[in-house]
DNA sequence: CAATCTCGTTGACCTAAGTTAAGAAGTGAA
DNA sequence: TTCACTTCTTAACTTAGGTCAACGAGATTG
């Protein structure tokens, strides 16, 4: 039933075979998460990567007692924490901010994936770097815009974002306080 | 000369092989740049990665004729322009700031190593995970900083560059003006 | 040597965001 | 219906950084 809507998802980010689609149905795992589930706290070790279905997750460290959130990820996006990949706990939490259904994988499945099917070695290369250049335009956007050039932003190219994120969170994200992201929308209505 | 030398900063970021050193020693090319010299521009498309020898360089954006400094390179780092990897014209500048030697590669170079020794295809996949890691990192680590917390971890972590740059790049890269950064640094000194 | 430039500093004033506190609107539960 | 809780808004005040202008120390040049 979800199954199908993966590979819909999947192939609007890459090209996706016949072959590819019948491979990725037959591996995966399907999960839901709750609304606010923790699906990695800092200090874990994470065996688990996942692929989003449908819902909206929030990645964020805790500094004081305090969240700073840095990625919201939606339907279509993929979660591999660092921890995963390099085996190091994890510095930071991922939980969901809605109720979430998820495609996930582990070390041992993927490892089995790419044994048996070593052509995929390149299509996960192509996706890694695609998330690279993602990361590198995310970090150079941040940098070179303000709390409202980041806000207009948002509202341009994550509307989605606008509606389904409570505003504490999404004033968070552009790194600042709720009252001034109150204040900064007031301000743009003139 | 410098040859050796490669071996020796490389060698301190990955292990290096007897084979693998007489390999990049094989295919490196090495040349010099003037301090100043801009060796990507927003527009242009770049044909050539570089490997730091000894020098600097910064990686920058222009926004309204404003010069806005994202990364700093320096000894054993490898600069490969996103507009390298994805054939596309680069969203920024790269220039040096003090007379820098590098090793350089082009794509047809680079085909030509594959070819020969597809093994290091692995250990480029490798280093790629790990610069990954270190972006995410340092977009992270600069979302959850405010700029005086920026400067004190730079002098904790990077203090050759607080002696080798100047300090109106340094305010850039922190995100402030050279004032600012005067305050903050009157400020600390308590 | 004086003249010029570059770079860092300082001071006065301005502005956007932080802080604190209160209140309004919506939701859900007793 | 009333009460509690969450989310967003508003206001008053504080503060860190921006802006503008001036100055001083080194380095460079004529």
């Amino acid at each position: 039933m979800e199954n199908t809507e993966i590979i819909d998802l999947l192939s609007k980010h890459i090209p996706i075979s016949e072959n590819l689609a019948q491979l990725i149905l037959e591996y995966s795992q399907i999960k839901m998460l709750q609304k606010g589930a923790v699906i990695l706290r800092e200090g874990q070790m994470a065996n688990e990567c996942f692929f989003i279905i449908n819902g909206c997750m929030k990645k964020y460290y805790l500094k004081d007692g305090e969240e700073k959130i840095t990625k919201f990820y939606t339907e279509g996006e993929i979660i591999t924490p660092s921890s995963y990949t390099n085996q190091e706990p994890s510095k930071y939490y991922v939980s969901t901010i809605e109720k979430t259904i998820v495609s996930y994988g582990n070390p041992e499945s993927e490892n089995a994936i790419y044994k048996n099917h070593p052509e995929l070695e390149s299509l996960t290369r192509k996706l890694g770097e695609k998330l690279m250049v993602n990361t590198t335009n995310e970090f150079d956007n941040w940098v070179n815009h303000n709390p409202e050039e980041r806000y207009l932003q948002l509202v341009k190219e994550r509307p989605d974002l606008i509606q389904r994120v409570a505003q504490y969170d999404l004033a968070n994200y552009i790194g600042i306080r709720p009252e001034s992201l109150s204040r900064i929308r007031k301000r743009l209505l003139k």
